[in-house]
DNA sequence: TTATACCCCGGTTCTCCACTGGGGTTTGTT
DNA sequence: AACAAACCCCAGTGGAGAACCGGGGTATAA
């Protein structure tokens, strides 16, 4: 359960088709990478592996792009995640069952805090993103003036 | 802020000085090591990071070993981890300020799961893994009868 | 003096991240 | 039909870190 760079410019790909989601246009890799700075290939990779996880649909040749497949409010920032990180287990988690009592009970600490960060992660959607940048958006609007 | 298989030696042989801090007399790396199937040179590793953060203090020579530095109920599980992980910010967390709102948007949602990991791990001391230990003993040997 | 411990440094293999690049295929437009 | 715009797949690269192994040095008790 990683916070990479990955996650990251996933977050912000799926925020930028969650702000045309109601436009029903697709969206080019270019367009969202020059927009959110992030290298346009590596984020080809990126749209690739959340297209396979079920999280946007493509559509091919000129004038296509990628689309949401859901609505933003049924996408969970924790299925973003683990759609990006693959469901990395790290530490010997769950290879290796625990042998000595003392590797049980730390077993049962990061059992703890996975199951946290998973439920921060799973209380907020796309939406919740949207509507936050959009009140920053204003923020910043009024500061301005 | 891994919870790499590191961290979980770390935990491991400083439960086991927590376990014989009563006694006062120091432990060796091998006895550690075997007890808790740890490699004994990786264990001496993160026994010397230990040390030069403060955690554990050794004695050299014969009849050396290792001691924790400070009381079980004083160390929290955070500690150690920062300690081992060495306060890694992957993510491009600090460094590369973000530039768009969405990426700032994103940064605190990054904090906020960071900040609940932080908490989880800060309410745990030495002394109460080793009292969840004890625990899980009696319950052992209940089974047993 | 010797055995027992820690101490320090270095190297290895592996995996993953964050990219970059080449070439192929689908599709709308002219 | 030709073309360009997009996606698609696959491959490679450089660097970092994890998880080790090993050698040789140094302090200390017996």
């Amino acid at each position: 359960m990683e916070l990479s760079c990955k996650s990251e410019y996933a977050m912000l790909a799926l925020l930028a088709l969650a702000n045309h989601y109601t436009q029903g246009e697709p969206r080019q890799i270019r367009q969202i990478a020059t927009e959110q700075q992030i290298p346009d290939r590596y984020l080809e990779q990126l749209l690739a592996t959340l297209r396979r996880g079920g999280l946007v649909r493509s559509e091919r040749g000129a004038k296509g792009g990628y689309l949401l497949a859901r609505e933003p409010w049924k996408v969970t920032l924790l299925e973003i995640v683990e759609c990006i990180e693959g469901l990395k287990t790290r530490s010997s988690a769950t290879k290796s069952s625990p042998k000595t009592i003392e590797s049980a009970i730390v077993r049962e600490i990061w059992q703890e805090v996975r199951q946290t960060t998973h439920s921060v992660l799973q209380k907020y959607t796309l939406q919740d993103l949207k509507e936050q940048r959009d009140a920053k958006q204003q923020l910043n609007i009024m500061y301005y003036i």
